[in-house]
DNA sequence: CTGAAAGCGCTTACAG
DNA sequence: CTGAAAGCGCTTACAG
């Protein structure tokens, strides 16, 4: 491997000249950078990101917190890992997983060693514990999803409350009178993930406010039993409105509505465009974009990196509203 | 942040031996190591994985090479990305995300730059253009996936040939007499996804040993396109056996068969533990099981890195048979 | 068994 | 505008 030394011999110049054409923080005689250049094109150089790294103190590696859980129906994780390397990339930096299963030590492990600039944490719920090793470094990071303090961190989420009020008032806009809410298994909400809880609250007012009873059902993730709990639900024919925030119980919809006598109930639903793409959900729905939430949150950290002392932001990104194609 | 210099003055010993003690290359006396040891946990020293870097030439970091399929139906591409986390981190490694649209470039710049030891890949098929820059750099490389010339890299698959004859053996087993393979869609079989090509080859060849007419069907991957298509097959009624091999297809075979009067033809696919886990798939099935194929490939990885000259390995992983449960 | 010195390949004040 | 020198924080021969 070429080294800057061997660019400076070949240029007949001095290595901080070449390091100055590198960085490109310092001005260079047109004359001397061609000739730089050349050296390196000559030489086939690239500059070593290790040595780099040590010299700047700055890896330009984001350390990406992801932690898979075992039960998890979530077909837009990956996209989020990939949208996330991919905006990374437009700025510069590579994408490093954090997958232990001790996941705060994981993070403290990676600070102390210094192997990354910032973090970005996926699916952090209101008491993260994850949040703790990072603030007491005050290290850069960003969640996706919505702790309850946000201090020391920057939060990118989906704007659930906005979500569910457009929700239950397109409910009404279609003569809906009795919804029945569809939503995660009971864990989900006792485990302070907020995107679940916030929906739910906010769908309660909001059907109250408009005079719409709302009944709360908790279904399972699993597809087989989601399916037995649609079809048992749905056969007592009680409600002509379905507001449906869980990604198994969307995707199996079609097929358990199919078993029925029509007229089916309205039905809306809030998941992913990802959900919505690989599952060709048939119904009216208000969708998140991965690609949104990630590309933000990248923005964010990219931000807080060129600038720690600039407030901390908590960004919300709307959903967009989609109407089921006529079938 | 405390460097090893703080350490060795804390401990009233040279630099060098606080680095004998921390890389473990030397003996250092107990009573050293112990003052030493007591220092690092004095001043919270951790090493610095850059200057490390620098010194070692190594990063213990993995690439890893992931290319997200905008129509693809994967949900064992997660389990993959953490397994493969999972396993690096047992061994000191970490996982880099390498998602570049140009993937031969991406992984070009990775090697030049020094950012990582070693790679992994993805999804390899036939005739991978990633493999290109890794042969030219002669860097360390594991597939994941069979390309038709192995040279300079290590491969680890599953063994399609042998799932594809234990399964049609025990259709026969079954007493089933006339097959239809539901596979992949046309253009994953033109791609040289060889892990398709394989499992129909041997499939065709061993029913055919066993005078078994078996025929074809390449099936969508949409779950919606995949339920019309099985449900036009199905009610033809001219198959007492399927054999699967298409993720998307055997998720909804369970609901297709319910639309049809028994008695149902046999069942029995080829898929990952994950497919079977996220939709409890209730047939007979030849398992293959993500964790144990991406241990495999780190393992290889860090032999590879440990052993540069070893001669290149190809690995085959077998599947694991399994019975549907009663029910 | 321990310690002083050089080196990994960059960047960045600082002189000139 | 350019170049010589120090420094980033480690590891690793090499003396002693």
């Amino acid at each position: 491997m070429a080294t800057i030394g061997d660019v400076a011999r070949e240029a007949g110049v001095a290595r901080s000249t070449v390091s100055a054409v590198l960085t490109g923080r310092k001005y260079v005689s047109p004359e001397i950078r061609e000739r730089v250049d050349a050296a390196i094109s000559e030489l086939n150089y690239t500059v070593s990101a290790r040595a780099r790294a040590l010299a700047t103190n700055r890896t330009m590696n984001i350390g990406l917190v992801v932690h898979f859980h075992e039960a998890e129906f979530a077909p837009a994780l990956s996209t989020y890992i990939t949208a996330i390397s991919e905006s990374a990339g437009n700025h510069g930096y590579r994408i490093m997983l954090l997958t232990g299963a001790d996941a705060p030590e994981d993070i403290r492990r990676a600070i102390a060693e210094g192997v990354i600039d910032g973090l970005i944490l996926l699916n952090v719920v209101e008491d993260d514990p994850r949040l703790a090793p990072i603030r007491e470094a005050r290290f850069a990071a960003v969640a996706i999803g919505m702790p309850s303090n946000t201090d020391g961190i920057d939060a990118v989420d989906l704007n659930f409350e906005e979500a569910a009020r457009r929700i239950v008032q397109r409910v009404h806009e279609q003569g809906g009178k009795h919804i029945a809410l569809l939503g995660w298994p009971q864990e989900v909400y006792d485990s302070g993930a907020t995107y679940a809880t916030r929906f739910r609250d906010v769908a309660l007012a909001s059907a109250q406010a408009l005079g719409l009873p709302l009944d709360l059902y908790s279904l399972s993730v699993t597809p087989s039993e989601v399916r037995e709990q649609l079809h048992a639900l749905l056969s007592q024919g009680n409600h002509d409105a379905l507001v449906v925030h869980n990604d198994a119980a969307i995707a199996m919809l079609p097929l358990a509505l199919r078993d029925l006598p029509t007229p089916h109930p309205y039905v809306i639903s809030l998941h992913s465009t990802e959900l919505a793409r690989l599952f060709q959900v048939p119904f009216d729905a208000v969708e998140s974009e991965p690609e949104l939430s990630s590309a933000a949150a990248v923005d964010l950290l990219v931000a807080r990196l060129n600038d720690g002392d600039a407030p901390f932001a908590r960004q919300l990104i709307d959903a967009v509203v989609r109407e089921a194609s006529a079938d």
